[in-house]
DNA sequence: CGAAACCTTGACAATGTTCAATCACTGTGG
DNA sequence: CCACAGTGATTGAACATTGTCAAGGTTTCG
């Protein structure tokens, strides 16, 4: 692959020459249709996954074979940072596609050797990780103190581009209320509450918005946030 | 202070002779009683903060006035990184001492420059951002998969000394609770099941455990962990 | 001792889950 | 083109869990 396509990825912009030729030397593209397996629980361990485009859910089970969703991620983020020190007593996961996706992916080894031997890489790396903290803390926060209603609105906030009423889920409802830490019954349910309270016209994955401050009034009440928290 | 105090946390032991002389300018060392307020919104927003001993509470307030936990730190925990990039967009929060404490503070931006102009500490840093976000997708998978009774029962575990079966819980009921994502009242019946189901003693905030055994199986089925999973 | 904070308990309400049935949508093969 | 299977979505009813409110007990500390 060649250096120019990472110097247009964020994350890696700003790295040194070398460590933009190690990365052209040890990445792969991928493209991949829907629904398929990307990495298993070992692969997970040693692999660092950057998504181009599309969405990816990571997943692992409970020791009673619930599935667990660990994350839902797209464009611009990636997952594999918590294996790259202590290998050890971190949990694997697998990671499916749920959209046809594009993504790179490269040994663990590699990032932690450019972190370690590029300084501003690490740094940007390092602003990186404390984004998706801050969001961690946030997401969190929302499990606790918002019912099931007010986390969907939530989450169609964040997703809506400012100014446009109309918008689409970016995966099936069953995912996402598994993300959102509901069961599928009662995310129909609240849905349905939301378009009653809000004005929010539920077409299958589609989604029109009277009047954004409706919504926007109706989730801020009940979060330590103001509008708009921008956060992915 | 003597840059030796520094060499003896793990956080900073790996800095360099100038990183150390600079924490050792800019670090304030502090002792405070229990309930104490140790930072304000706008203290928070610039002040990175190490426990030494003790319990200090995190928190902030939705917008119609309930108090949220952002985090519950002690020993060896800090606070205050995520003001370390990008001020803007991130939410302060209260620091409460909820036990006798020794923290030290220094300003962000010191803690910043160290990172910036010591790629060892940088390092050394981002490690243990990364060890929290292990800790904080844990509470998360927690939050969601467990029931009240499950979580306390987890955190008694993470609380015990292998091969001990006698503890005192660190701080109050109440906070405890809210930490867990439940009300006291809830927290009080469960403690309750726990003792029935798991042969845990209760008394006050001392807790005699039976057999570990028990409350190790009663959790870690509907976990994605296995035991240990050693997370502070 | 007495006030304040913390903890527990009960009765009840609200919220979310489970289970079962049905419907809608999609893609497949005959 | 249609029948059909499979997946995802919705709905209702019963149930489980957690939250709310009010009251009373306990502990702590000045």
């Amino acid at each position: 692959m060649k250096t120019t396509y990472f110097k247009a990825i964020n994350l890696f912009s700003q790295a040194s020459t070398e460590s933009l030729d190690t990365l052209s030397q040890f990445t792969q593209r991928h493209f991949y249709k829907k629904n398929n397996l990307l990495l298993d629980y070992d692969q997970s361990k040693n692999t660092f996954l950057y998504v181009v485009s599309g969405w990816i859910k990571l997943f692992k089970e409970t020791n009673d074979g619930v599935e667990v969703i660990v994350d839902v991620i797209t464009q611009n983020h990636y997952c594999g940072e918590s294996f790259m020190f202590d290998a050890t007593e971190r949990e694997p996961y697998k990671a499916l596609s749920i959209s046809d996706v594009e993504f790179l992916t490269m040994p663990t080894y590699i990032i932690k050797r450019l972190i370690v031997t590029d300084h501003i890489f690490a740094l940007h790396f390092l602003r990186a990780t404390l984004e998706k903290q801050q969001h961690n803390n946030n997401h969190r926060e929302h499990l606790t103190m918002q019912n099931a209603t007010e986390r969907i609105a939530c989450f169609i906030l964040r997703l809506l581009d400012s100014k446009k009423l109309t918008l689409e889920l970016p995966y099936d409802k069953t995912l996402l209320a598994s993300h959102l830490g509901m069961r599928p019954e009662t995310f129909s349910r609240a849905l349905k509450n939301l378009s009653k309270q809000c004005g929010v016209h539920v077409q299958g994955g589609n989604i029109n918005i009277d009047h954004p401050d409706n919504l926007i009034r109706y989730v801020y009440e009940h979060c330590s946030n103001i509008y708009p928290c921008n956060l992915h």
